[in-house]
DNA sequence: GACACGTTCGTGAACGTTCACGTCAAGCAT
DNA sequence: ATGCTTGACGTGAACGTTCACGAACGTGTC
């Protein structure tokens, strides 16, 4: 003990500016300042029914202490603030930044407090990115890839809200109507002239990541099931659409990233060298693409014609400007936080009218198609 | 009440499947299952002591009584699981999510959970994020431009970790060597023999984000005091080095974004036709800059070289490809959250040694300079 | 048959805060 | 003096969970 008698400056209760010991309750502020524990939380909420140099010198008090209320205690009395859980794939694709921003805002407006979870850095999947956020969260926004009903299991009675896909199990769901989307995309290119067109798919999540999928010519003929070879639902509308169109398309698979499918686009443009309209899995790997085309020499869009998918502002700073089938990031961020908010509020009720919604693409016209 | 008595697969306590009453407690799983809290407990946490047809019995009750245990009572009893505020100004600059990704992993990797506020969305300041997330967290993290002492200051004695300044009264802060980039890029750029250089300018946070700002010609003359034109400490250090490396400098400003950017750059070089060098604030608006250059038939590099400043993915993906003074993004961010794991830990002090990073920039030479 | 022992389960206490009261004194009218 | 109001402050209870015990019940051992 070195603490002398005459101390200046800390005429409070020992163990004021005590170091590393417990966490100040408020009792200790209580106490050092000479008043109750409701007077503390008067002076700390700004309550009426206090004198205001009362007020101060317990705040001054709490200051001194390092006083910090317990959230737990607070929430347990209280009954929670709600705080939703968003659980995003990875947010170095532009895309999920551009809708996590969104939900971020509107669940700000709502008093809300969102936790934010990032899987997919160490292979993790969605399922355990919502096991890892339940514990923490009233609800979870998320595009979970799949799995939505081990994640309803984990939440029990917590409204979770998938996106890109229909709800199934889960309390609402988001999806996209990628046949209307195919049907538009490939309408513009037919009457553009294309003939020989490809579309560029992203490989499923287990998919050996070093080696970019194979390219294989799938001439869509009626009763052909080609669903082994076009791993997403995306895929599978536009060859669907091809079909319908009566349009050649080639199907080459590619990891999610700009540099792998700018290197799978110039193999398919060895392979294909006649492609004359490129439709790919969303703007980053577009955005690849793109740069493939230019490696090769071809002109874009006289020589083939590019679109995209989402609508990110990444393409307006391409050269030449992607044409894609874009989303209203904002909106589709505004119906995932107004469908939890009906589900949370009871106005909605879970697997009801109303909570399963499909959204459209519609496309950019800029210069890439 | 359309129940009948014969209803099948609900022999539970009254009130099991009930609609929006109270939410179920440990307590009425206990009365349900026929076991004490206790047993409850034992059967939902996986801990030993438990025959496993009681856990099982009791995991079935609790699954159907859609019983969550309160997250309040349990951090209240165990201590807190740590939870760390992110402040980020704008995830839609693509510099923020790059940087939030790397933070959410590490944190993620310390079991750590994430509150992410995007303030900025309604001309929120960082303090004003800080106070949002306040109540919520057990620590911050963030990029919050200044007025670091009232963040602290709302936070106690919380550890803060501030971006892009200085520590000052926060609790730990990274800053970045913007002379030493400024040197870096300069010296670059008068090796390649630019002559009239450009310096664009992020416009501060309160400006009129309708009018570009003006476009100053700042020859910078010994005495000059030039700070008022030039906003951000970033703009002084590249006109203190033009100074230094006797180059003359006009500095212009914009609002940050890609489009605005591209707007004053038109005007700059209008203005001012023969600059044959360009640095920009940003590799966003330098995504902006790139444009106006091609819309005024300038090729780049050959009639105006362009360095941009992050290092983001994005410049990879531009025509010409983006030279850009570069931070190594995830280093950043494991910075940031080591400098946290310190402070919380009690291995670092705050304000101590170690506390004060000065992180560097480096040139990836690319095409665009 | 007494004892020790392991397994399974239950009970009091505690975590830190707020809510709903209760108390006490001062001021004022009757 | 009495009663009533008002302002300032204090006290019991409750929120829902876990921790540290203790009780009850077999099961084996000597």
């Amino acid at each position: 003990m070195t603490t002398s008698p005459g101390d200046a400056s800390s005429g409070l209760a020992p163990g004021a500016s005590a170091g590393r010991s417990r966490r100040a309750t408020i009792l200790d502020v209580a106490a050092a300042a000479g008043v109750s524990r409701q007077t503390v939380t008067r002076a700390m909420n700004a309550m009426p029914g206090i004198r205001p140099d009362t007020r101060e010198r317990v705040q001054e008090t709490a200051r001194q202490l390092g006083y910090t209320p317990s959230r737990f205690a607070k929430g347990l009395v209280q009954g929670a603030r709600t705080s939703v859980g968003l659980a995003i794939p990875d947010l170095t694709n532009p895309y999920y930044p551009a809708f996590a921003s969104s939900v971020v805002e509107l669940a700000t407006q709502r008093g809300w407090h969102v936790v934010m979870d990032d899987y997919g850095h160490g292979g993790a999947t969605g399922v355990e990115s919502v096991q890892h956020l339940a514990p923490q969260v009233d609800a979870v926004i998320g595009y979970l890839g799949g799995a939505a009903d081990e994640a309803q299991a984990i939440l029990g009675r917590r409204p979770l809200v998938v996106l890109d896909q229909p709800a199934g199990p889960a309390s609402g769901g988001i999806s996209f109507d990628y046949d209307h989307a195919a049907q538009t995309a490939l309408r513009h290119l037919q009457a553009k002239g294309c003939r020989q067109l490809a579309y560029i798919d992203r490989a499923p999540a287990g998919a050996d990541q070093r080696a970019p999928g194979p390219v294989r010519a799938n001439r869509p003929t009626p009763g052909t099931d080609t669903a082994q070879s076009v791993p997403t639902v995306r895929g599978q509308a536009f060859v669907r659409s091809a079909a319908a169109f009566d349009m050649a398309m080639t199907v080459a698979v590619s990891p999610e990233s700009a540099a792998s499918a700018r290197q799978v686009t110039r193999r398919l443009l060895e392979e294909h060298p006649g492609t004359d309209g490129i439709v790919v899995f969303n703007d980053l790997m577009a955005a690849g693409a793109l740069k493939a085309l230019a490696d090769s020499g071809r002109a874009v869009p006289a020589d083939c014609a590019v679109i995209g998918m989402d609508g990110i502002p990444l393409g307006q700073l391409l050269t030449p400007e992607l044409t894609t089938l874009a989303l209203d990031l904002r909106e589709v961020g505004r119906a995932a936080v107004e469908l939890l908010d009906g589900l949370l509020s009871g106005s909605l009720e879970a697997g009801g009218p109303g909570t399963d919604l499909l959204l459209r693409h519609h496309l950019v016209l800029r210069q890439s198609a």
